[in-house]
DNA sequence: TATAAACCCTGACGTTGCGTTAATGTCAAG
DNA sequence: CTTGACATTAACGCAACGTCAGGGTTTATA
């Protein structure tokens, strides 16, 4: 049996916070004693840690409270849309980060921004365009699949993966003559976008820098130039006018 | 002159948020008609895209007053106050999607996690290393200088870059018979990874993930072996062990 | 000109998750 | 018996409004 006050150093909460819970009917004593005094014991404790580790997660308590006394299958669902919900956050925050940035620049009067720009990104059109590019930048499909590690590949599935590599840069290649902006072309950097994916999450700013890496650090070009002397160069401007089409 | 009804459609915020700003004292109408009437101006227009540009930056109303009646230079601190804080959300939420996805493959049985990997995210210990971490990862300075972007290079600077990255190879070749823990390969480690930052934002996960790749993606592997046959393993050993004891 | 529609006002309570007094009771140690 | 550590409930405070409630004003229309 813990008091309050013994509970709350054991979960690291304060004893206030014992008692709103109590309060909401999120997490009730065992027994009340005769003095009126709380009193839980070991399920109580766990149920806290439930309770908190939900709520790490930015679980409202409300939910949190549907969410224990719910079957594990809810619990998974839960879990996704949560998930989710995170992702879009994740996002906006990256967002809201560049406009920062920007805005910094633009206060200090390093970079020239109009007023349409520094305001461009709020409007109710860029909100729905960024909502489009965010949903496919995280189509819950897509990054499930691409989030598993390299490591934890079989040598097998590892080789394949190589393979499918190679192909997109054959395909590249035979892409060349269509020029950097051709469906082709860009099918092959979506390609090379998903396949990056096995290696790190990419992110679609960062995609321009990978692509202008290839093309021009010497970790990289010896070996593009053995495929095809032009690739590297091919390949960032494809992927140039990709990211631009994808962030327009 | 605008009506309330007027101001809120053309800025899209409802009525009553203009009258509780108008309660804060954050925008008041230009003037009040005999009628009681609030009625704003353009000037009243433009603070209030200003305070809507703001609080799209999750700043707090009061901060938002403060800021709009300061100085230039105290508006730029205050951004890049802000800016670190939303680092750090973009690192939590980082954070707690990659445990959302555990906790999924846990209840979903399909990966053994025991209770305490399941909470550990959550002990005070974790958290303090992984403040510590984050610290790391996101140092303003390094971060600051990092953020810009390739593209934004002059020639020379880009080939002091790419001169730099060849310079951590050889050092590294150089530490080679040191061994991977050795502080010369670790350092050369350190340097790689800053190196790295021109070209994207590193994480750590993903750093091993990348110095995997350079061992065996046909991509980089041909282009190291040339420099030393033994230096992509080598390398990618240094990374695991610097990662490893970075995020112990 | 009467009246309805549309607009305006000022309270004031509800929301979320507790922090923070305030006023008061209980229990063990000295 | 007093002190101090612990316990209780009650109630306000915070952020940024949403949402009635109750009641004026203006404008258009019948």
């Amino acid at each position: 049996m813990y008091s309050v006050k013994e509970l709350s150093t054991l979960a690291g909460v304060s004893v206030r916070t014992l008692h709103y819970y109590d309060q909401i009917d999120l997490l009730s004593p065992a027994r009340i004693a005769q003095n009126g005094y709380r009193q839980y014991d070991d399920a109580g404790l766990m149920r806290l840690q439930q309770i908190l580790f939900y709520k790490e997660l930015d679980f409202k308590l409300k939910d949190i409270k549907e969410l224990l006394d719910a079957p594990g299958f809810e619990q998974v669902s839960a879990l996704e849309n949560h998930w989710d919900a995170l992702l879009a956050r994740l996002a906006r925050t990256e967002r809201l980060i560049k406009t920062v940035e920007d805005t910094i620049l633009h206060l200090k009067g390093e970079k020239e921004m109009s007023k349409k720009k520094l305001f461009a990104a709020f409007s109710e059109e860029e909100q729905a365009e960024y909502a489009k590019e965010a949903e496919k930048k995280y189509d819950p499909a897509t990054v499930r699949a691409s989030n598993r590690k390299w490591k934890n590949y079989s040598a097998e599935k590892k080789q394949a993966i190589m393979d499918e590599g190679n192909q997109v840069y054959e395909d590249m290649i035979a892409a060349m003559p269509k020029g950097p902006d051709s469906p082709e072309a860009q099918a092959c950097v979506e390609r090379w976008r998903e396949h990056m994916n096995y290696f790190w999450t990419p992110n679609l700013d960062q995609l321009l820098g990978l692509a202008t890496m290839y093309g021009q650090s010497p970790d990289f070009k010896k070996n593009f130039d053995a495929m095809h002397p032009e690739l590297a160069e091919f390949m960032r401007e494809a992927v140039a006018l990709y990211v631009a089409s994808q962030s327009k």
